[in-house]
DNA sequence: TACAGATAGTAAGTATACTGTCAATATGAA
DNA sequence: TTCATATTGACAGTATACTTACTATCTGTA
């Protein structure tokens, strides 16, 4: 008999959804989701990324990171300029408001994590995060000093 | 700075979008996705149970589990019956094709794990599994012996 | 220069996953 | 028995996340 309950991939979906949940209830006030939060996080880590390179930064789908920024564009976050160089793609930049919310959310993120985590000791946690990557299998690298 | 990159949410969610897309590819030739692979193990079992019950085990959402069995049911693995006791609701019952299909979905189940989980050693994945439980945090419980 | 092929972003379609609301039905207390 | 309350499932709406197909644009090559 299959034991669902306990296989890999149930766990996950469920240890994700929590953490989804909790998430959410820290940035509901800002009219958050939690992957909009993690695309506003990697524009805190570099300004000015066209879809592209948001989507495969986050590993995203492309038409996936369209519906993202379309929301935080019109929650007033972020905007999508012209791109200087190529006339297809946008530069997709954090607004003042985008900027400022940077300390306020990441403080939101911290508390859910403590949440979340509340049942595992910090070295459980360093664990957990190594093995996560593991699963989380071969990703291309993107900034490699061109060999 | 806030590092997403190594975030335990962000991590969970491609740990679980990668565990997602490999279950789905062993499962794709029998025209399920790895959501109704786990309705139907809980089927497995125990057959007869209703769209609350189901929801209720597999934590997943009343409207969800509803439209996981619209799907199923379209694919002839299972029906709807008329339960006995209540009109309200329905008995969620395997077809013969739905109770055939037990092994061979079990073993694509054994192979997508293998394949997500290469990384890691037995140990590892015994580790992982009590964390992930850990995370998923407090469930009810629902067939507590009438205390 | 011209053109074939690659790339950026959009759009439509499908499948989760949630919220809230509703109608039908059950249930328990007065 | 009656009536307030709870429960079951459906439906509508929103947000991921993916696929495929399409347009516009860019790039490398002949």
């Amino acid at each position: 008999m299959y034991d669902i309950e306990n296989s890999i991939g149930f766990l996950l979906a469920k240890a994700y959804q929590r953490a989804w949940a909790v998430m959410k209830e820290e940035i509901e006030p800002y009219d958050l989701t939690p992957p909009q939060f993690a695309l506003l996080a990697f524009l805190w880590q570099q300004d000015g990324l066209t879809q592209v390179e948001l989507s495969e930064k986050g590993q995203i789908d492309r038409s996936t990171v369209g519906g993202l920024i379309d929301r935080l564009e019109r929650n007033g976050l972020l905007e999508r300029r012209q791109h200087p160089q190529d006339r297809r793609a946008y530069r997709i930049c954090l607004t003042e408001q985008g900027k400022t919310l940077e300390k306020t959310l990441s403080a939101c993120a911290e508390r859910s994590l403590k949440r979340i985590t509340s049942g595992l000791n910090d070295d459980e946690v360093k664990e957990l995060r190594r093995m996560l990557d593991i699963l989380r299998g071969e990703r291309r690298v993107y900034e490699l000093p061109s060999c």
